[in-house]
DNA sequence: CCTACCGATCGGTAGG
DNA sequence: CCTACCGATCGGTAGG
């Protein structure tokens, strides 16, 4: 399994599981050691602290989501809704491809020290508000209805980053089929 | 504030609140102690052990959601729309009257030691379950129009569930306009 | 990458 | 409800 990777590298994968499985407290740089078959000390020479590996988890899927808005503003897309069906897309391939990762993003931020907390949180709210900027829009030229544009992107967003709760990579349910119902759902609803 | 409430309702209180800002691993029982004002070890006189506290904070949030299934079976409601939509109200309910304890009951759930694991898990299980059994009958009865059931009931739970990382009890959207919308937004989408 | 080790903190107990 | 204290474990350092 690691063959191919350097020993940073191991490291975050290793760091990533446990902090999902045990929380960013509860999982040790023992258990990483061990998860590494080295002892405990050694890790310092690839990391400085705990904090930077939860660090550098967290600002990784950070980044994915803000280039998200910028492939999409390189795009050219100006339809809302089809600006927002691309957002859609490629945040269910962020999670769907980093489900360790993702859990980390969404459940141990809260334990990132200043200034990285501070910035996450800025770099999440910007993300956030690009995506009811574009909702906004839709309802400003009649395309989306929606009393609460705040709320709308708040549920859809919980929605798409409640996937990695239960998405399983070896099922039989692709990232594809995943947006494709999801679009259905938030675009249409669920009566007819 | 903990004027009319007994030290073991303060220390559920006080619980509740650390586990949410600090994860169970990452509370203390000092912590707890610090906040009621009493040393750590006072706290055994009201409590086996900090796992008696988490279990008690899940199980309680697990049984008012056990409880929408008794009340909406004992309603007589047969219509799949009807009681989906009395699902949606009492969930956000319990989700916004109970802030702390629904963060605990989402991101600290995992720290359960057995038999209470399973049982939490056979709890949520059993909900989940009810929750897609109304929309498959609503599809089966042309109610309703999904490709995934299952699917469509995680999207629909996941925003219930993430409702508690911003909702403001101070603030101006009540539990009723949350409902009013979250139910708009699922039942006709957000096209027009 | 290791051994040896540091001070701090943890959940919890004994005994009053 | 307290003081005094237990063994275990923590993140991290020194030095090689």
């Amino acid at each position: 399994m690691f063959n191919t990777l350097d020993r940073k590298d191991q490291l975050t994968i290793v760091a990533q599981q446990l902090f999902k499985d045990k929380g960013y407290a509860g999982a040790s740089m023992r258990d990483m050691a061990q998860n590494l078959g080295i002892e405990a000390p050694s890790i310092y020479n690839h990391v400085a602290s705990k904090q930077e590996l939860l660090s550098s988890i967290c600002f990784n899927i950070a980044n994915e989501y803000l280039s998200i808005i910028k492939q999409i503003k390189k795009s050219g897309y100006n339809h809302p809704a089809l600006i927002l069906q691309s957002i859609i897309e490629a945040h269910i391939k962020v999670v769907t491809e980093n489900i360790e990762a993702s859990a980390v993003f969404h459940n141990e931020w809260r334990f990132l020290e200043e200034p990285n907390y501070t910035q996450f949180i800025e770099m999440r709210s910007d993300y956030e508000d690009y995506v009811e900027s574009i909702i906004k829009e839709g309802v400003s030229k009649s395309i989306f209805k929606t009393n609460n544009t705040k709320l709308c992107t708040l549920s859809l967003l919980s929605t798409l980053n409640g996937i990695y709760h239960w998405y399983n990579p070896k099922g039989d349910l692709s990232a594809r089929e995943i947006s494709h119902n999801i679009l259905n759902l938030f675009f249409l609803g669920l009566k007819r």
